[in-house]
RNA sequence: GGGCGAUUAGCUCAGCUGGUCAGAGCGCCUGCCUUACAAGCAGGAUGUCGGCGGUUCGAGUCCGUCAUCGCCCA
């Protein structure tokens, strides 16, 4: 047998089990139309960087779920691979470009970039795989798919068409968040709040020739001046009294709900209110009545008209009550926009990249801010500010360029997730196609617990149904519309040539535009946002109709292939290629079916070497057999941005759902419970863990945090670049720069994120003493097994009974199945903690503090040692096989030895799969009609609590542990027989030097004594007196008190008339009980 | 502003439908190198279960409220 080293070394052990997975493909899933199939789909990780502790987390679930169903017996997938992750990583790739070379991506070009970016995912990716593979992942790596290879990039543009045939895809104008550096619109998750120090002007716009009694100005407030140049408006509430008693009675409300510290401040803002009453009402309701009169405002700079509009966004309880309208620029003037479309205009004084564009007159090519200092200087001169506030701003910035985002107002490309007229078809073409109201809807039905798809399936959240089905309830309630456009040179590109024509002209391309087809399909779209078929719109330019003269054309092709031929032709019929790049998730979204490839797996352009993906063998191709899949495993953060998209696409697609069972894990927090990111530098690196403490003790910490709450704390140790002390970080205080902290020692400054280096500043690693319970219990599990191999020499299989076995064997076997049964309860209730407790407990508290104990003796003994062997050699066998989805690569190479020692294994009946890896193994079935033996296990209870209660006596005499003392237990009637048989095991677990076990072992002159229950257990020969009478005393008090509280519960007659009569005997047995336990420590007492 | 969640031993967390439910691991204290394991073994101490009210014969467990913290959406 190969010899196992005395010490437990992760480092060694780890590589070489990967390797031998690796050489056996015993990842590789094999579409198995016989068996139940197991699919888990990787959220994938974004090839921008190296995974962290959350991935680690994500990674150990899917992993932990993977391998478990894989012993079971199912054909099991784990679909891995990366996401492009269109505007991060282009971000990464451009600031490289920029801190390396110094040049842009204007400088290099579209192509250059796109090539660069390519390389930088190469690299990570390799990365990143190289990482997972050292955490153990048992992903199908032949099958590892790119958001932007071939076989996705087709289900993306397949996709794309399906649904722009639809109409569900359109392309309009909307008010979107721009970020100006990177010359794109970004999602509102992209985002995140600032808070920065900037101002409220009050601005006095003249009225266009006011009458007698008006005013000659209304003064309206901002906090983006240069934004007025697009102000097409003034508002000012229709019915400013009633809006201002309104609020002047929540005002009310409030203080008269106000805590008393709070009182003040609301006294003050209702005398603010009733005060406005005279200063500020009549003046607006004059105003309201100029609006009702169709009276114009002269907006000054621009020397322009606008109208004074009567809508509620105006406050009378705020400023001056009246609000400039800057539809462009504002999101809800934007809705006000919306509401008076008739008499206001839309202009955007912003160019892509932040300046003031041709509308702005004299501020064109001004940058934003410097456009802003300009428009207040000249409103200054001339009179037009009336005052100015300083003030703290809550500004929305780009996540990515951290760079102040506007509300823009440009062209994009929206999926329409609403409701649609007559309804959507879902799965077209395929056996479960069904018809939904819309995509939202379809995705909401699908996890209402009642709709069902045509294969029976819905969709459910773990561990934690109600709640998290109320968020993505919700989140898809709204039915918005999706942004899927982004303005970015790294992603898909969206599939459409486009262009403005005359209705002429569009007749002139009829040939072009009219020969919809599989595979090409076009809209027009006229002035006024509808969009209608080209045959349509010629129809409408042939009869007339003034909306044809201006249309927008857009030509989709489905196949890339077919687009470079047809290119030529659209360029000379004056159409252009679309530029902008698909959202990200657009490509997530059809994760679960793009890597799988739909829609054709035959043909899908897989990689050199890897899985085919279409029937091969007599085999189904994957997509038929491994969708739809089985469980997602993800963050909840996630489930608006990927969860709910994944549905939506896959019913879409398919018919059916991606997926059956969400299982949410926990999100790691720091020691402070903020939650673990790179950028901030509280992270702790799985990379690190790894090395430090071996990948199963990460893997076995991680599993032991998901016990179902939300949130985990790991308390995070920075490790001292100056001298390589461990300190809390919790306890350093935040650097000046971000993800630097201050050694609380010396106040040295160290740098957690890995970017200050080059500044002087030192970086240090972070790490976690957590995982030190991870490293010990396989170190335990490693000399358990080395302790087992040393007398499992010889171990042959005999088909036996169960009448042989001893005690401690059947006790054991009992346990064993106990266990198992905790295990598959923990795992499928999406409670790994649970699981891994039960195992764990098994394995320590019973099978390495008892077990193993008692059968040393047998070792020794050649008549006994071949059955205590056999009983060893399967208790190992379940063990590992137990904890190998949770602590893989220990088990792996335990199970190898165990192989060699002890080939046939089992107690009835030989065990099966004993001879290939335990990673290819069947899983541990509990045989609870066979096995388990409460009556025993209660017996043996006793027995170990007689155990421990003569070890606590011998403690508190301190006897040597080496000493063997006489013991004799006083026991009569059930605990008499069911202690009967258990003295050698007594005697040998608490050093007896014999046992004595009867009615009459009583106590001798020199004996200290512990009662348990109904028992009394003596040592011989160790007394010390008062210290026996001290402890007896105190044990004494602590009975009478618990007697005393079961007395009153029992006295009470409330209790003993309403509690459930079950309940009420168990108080008396146990009254009776203890009252036996203090009779017999009194009878000791007057002895002593 | 709206919604969701958390608060149990020094630390990190379990405690399912209210009745031995006051627990685990780590840390701490005492004693042990008992030839599988000192990354270990044996024993021990530690909590008015965030505060205040309520429901109930009985409340970490249910309800209300306050406090503190976190997350999501606007």
């Amino acid at each position: 047998m190969s010899e196992l080293p005395k010490n437990y070394d992760p480092a060694a052990l780890e590589p070489e089990a990967m390797q031998l997975w690796l050489d056996a493909k015993a990842f590789a899933a094999t579409p198995d139309p016989d068996r139940d199939s197991y699919v888990v789909m990787m959220p994938l990780p974004n090839v921008t960087g190296a995974l962290h502790m959350g991935h680690a987390m994500d990674n150990v679930m899917q992993d932990l779920l993977t391998r478990w169903h894989r012993m079971l017996g199912h054909d099991t997938l784990w679909q891995p691979g990366t996401d492009h992750a269109g505007i991060a990583t282009q971000q990464v790739v451009e600031t490289r470009l920029f801190e390396l070379e110094g040049k842009t991506r204007h400088d290099v070009g579209r192509a250059e970039l796109v090539r660069r970016i390519w390389e930088w995912k190469d690299q990570y990716q390799a990365r990143i795989i190289a990482q997972q593979q050292k955490m153990g992942c048992s992903c199908d790596w032949d099958r590892q798919r790119f958001t932007m290879d071939a076989v996705c990039a087709r289900a993306v543009r397949y996709t794309f068409f399906r649904m722009f045939d639809d109409g569900l895809i359109y392309r309009g104008d909307r008010l979107v968040n721009w970020d100006c550096k990177l010359h794109t619109a970004v999602a509102d998750d992209e985002l995140y709040k600032a808070t920065v120090q900037g101002h409220f002007w009050h601005l006095r716009y003249p009225v266009v020739d006011p009458r007698p009694g008006e005013p000659t100005h209304v003064v309206v407030a901002t906090t983006r001046p240069e934004t007025m140049l697009a102000d097409t408006a003034v508002a000012c509430h229709p019915e400013p009294r009633t809006a201002l008693e309104a609020a002047i009675a929540r005002a009310e409300d409030k203080l008269r709900a106000a805590p008393q510290r709070e009182r003040a401040a609301a006294e003050q803002e209702l005398a603010a209110l009733q005060e406005r009453r005279s200063t500020h009402l009549p003046q607006l309701e004059t105003i309201a009545a100029m609006a009702r009169d169709g009276r114009r405002i002269r907006l000054p700079l621009m020397e322009r008209e606008i109208p004074l509009i009567l809508d509620e966004w105006a406050k009378p309880e705020l400023g001056s009550g009246c609000v400039k309208i800057t539809p462009g620029h504002d999101p809800n003037d934007y809705d006000v926009w919306t509401r008076h479309k008739d008499r206001i205009g839309l202009i955007g004084v912003m160019a892509i990249d932040g300046t003031i564009n041709e509308q702005g007159g004299a501020y064109r090519g001004l940058d934003r801010f410097v456009a802003r200092e300009r428009v207040v200087a000249d409103l200054t001169a001339l009179g037009l500010v009336e005052r100015i506030e300083d003030r703290e701003l809550e500004v929305d910035h780009s996540d990515r360029s951290k760079s102040i985002v506007e509300p823009f107002v440009s062209k994009q490309w929206f999926v329409a997730m609403g409701d649609r007229d007559g309804g959507i078809v879902c799965g077209r073409g395929t056996a479960r196609e069904f018809m939904a109201a819309g995509l939202a809807q379809a995705a909401i039905d699908a996890a209402s617990g009642v709709w069902k798809s045509a294969t029976g399936r819905g969709v459910a959240f773990h561990p934690d149904q109600e709640r998290y089905h109320k968020m993505y309830h919700q989140w898809l309630a709204e039915k918005r519309d999706w942004c899927i456009s982004r303005q970015l040179w790294w992603g898909h590109r969206i599939p459409v040539w486009k262009g403005r024509f005359t209705g002429q002209q569009l007749a002139n391309i009829e040939g072009i535009l009219a020969q919809r087809h599989d595979g090409l399909t076009a809209w027009c779209v006229l002035p006024d946002g509808t969009q209608v078929r080209p045959l349509e719109a010629i129809g409408l330019f042939r009869a007339g109709d003034p909306r044809a003269d201006e249309v927008e054309a857009l030509v989709c092709i489905r196949d890339e292939a077919r687009e470079e031929i047809l290119a030529g032709a659209l360029r000379a019929a004056g159409l252009e290629p679309e530029e902008d790049v698909l959202d990200t998730w657009f490509s997530s979204a059809l994760w679960p079916h793009s890597t799988l490839g739909w829609p054709d797996p035959t043909t899908a352009a897989i990689g050199a070497g890897q899985t085919p993906l279409g029937a091969v063998d007599g085999r189904p191709d994957s997509l038929s057999n491994y969708y739809p899949g089985s469980c997602l495993v993800t963050g909840r953060d996630i489930i608006t941005l990927w969860v709910a998209r994944m549905v939506v696409m896959g019913l879409y697609n398919l018919g059916d759902v991606p997926f059956t069972d969400v299982f949410l894990h926990a999100t790691i927090l720091d020691g402070k419970g903020e939650r673990m990111s790179k950028s901030k530098g509280n992270g702790v690196d799985p990379n690190d863990v790894v090395e430090a403490f071996g990948a199963d003790a990460m893997r076995y910490v991680l599993c032991e945090m998901q016990t179902g709450t939300q949130d985990i704390r790991l308390p995070v140790q920075v490790i001292s670049p100056v001298d390589g002390v461990h300190l809390d970080l919790a306890e350093c205080q935040p650097g000046p720069y971000k993800g630097t902290f201050v050694d609380p020692r010396n106040g040295q400054l160290f740098d957690m994120v890995g970017q200050m280096e080059r500044d002087g500043v030192p970086g240090a690693k972070a790490t976690s003493d957590r995982f030190e319970i991870g490293r010990a219990f396989c170190n335990k599990l490693w000399n358990a097994a080395r302790f087992a191999f040393m007398n499992l020499t010889g171990t042959e299989f005999v088909a036996r009974d169960g009448g042989e076995l001893t005690i401690e064997d059947r006790w054991i076997l009992s346990r064993l199945t106990h266990a198992i049964q905790r295990v598959d309860a923990g795992l499928a209730a999406y409670n790994p903690s649970a699981a891994i407790g039960a195992a764990r407990e098994f394995f320590w508290n019973e099978l390495c503090d008892w077990y193993l104990e008692l059968i040393k003796p047998r070792m020794r003994d050649a008549e006994r040692a071949p059955l205590a062997r056999q009983v060893l050699a399967t208790c190992l066998d379940q063990v590992l096989r137990l904890l190998h989805p949770f602590v893989p690569f220990v088990t792996e190479i335990l199970w190898r030895s165990l192989g060699e020692l002890a080939p046939r294994r089992g107690i009835v009946a030989e065990l099966g799969s004993t001879a290939g890896p335990l990673v290819r193994a069947s899983f541990p079935a509990a045989d609870a009609a066979r096995w388990r033996n409460e009556g025993l296990e209660v017996r043996v209870a006793l027995a170990q609590e007689v155990v421990a209660s003569l070890r606590e006596v011998r403690a508190r005499y301190q006897v040597a542990p080496s000493r063997r003392v006489p013991l004799r237990i006083r026991a009569q009637g059930a605990s008499a027989e069911a202690l009967a048989g258990l003295e050698e095991l007594i005697a040998h677990m608490a050093g007896g030097e014999s046992v004595l076990v009867g009615a009459d072992a009583t106590a001798t002159k020199d004996s200290a004594t512990a009662v348990v229950r109904d028992v009394e257990c003596h040592v011989l020969g160790v007394v010390d007196p008062d210290k026996e009478r001290a402890k007896l005393e105190t044990e004494r008090d602590a009975l009478q008190k618990r007697i005393a509280g079961v007395n009153a519960k029992l006295g009470n007659a409330g209790f003993v008339a309403k509690a459930p009569q079950q309940v009420v005997e168990q108080e008396r047995a146990r009254l009776a009980e203890l009252e036996q336990q203090l009779a017999t420590l009194q009878a000791r007492l007057r002895v002593v």
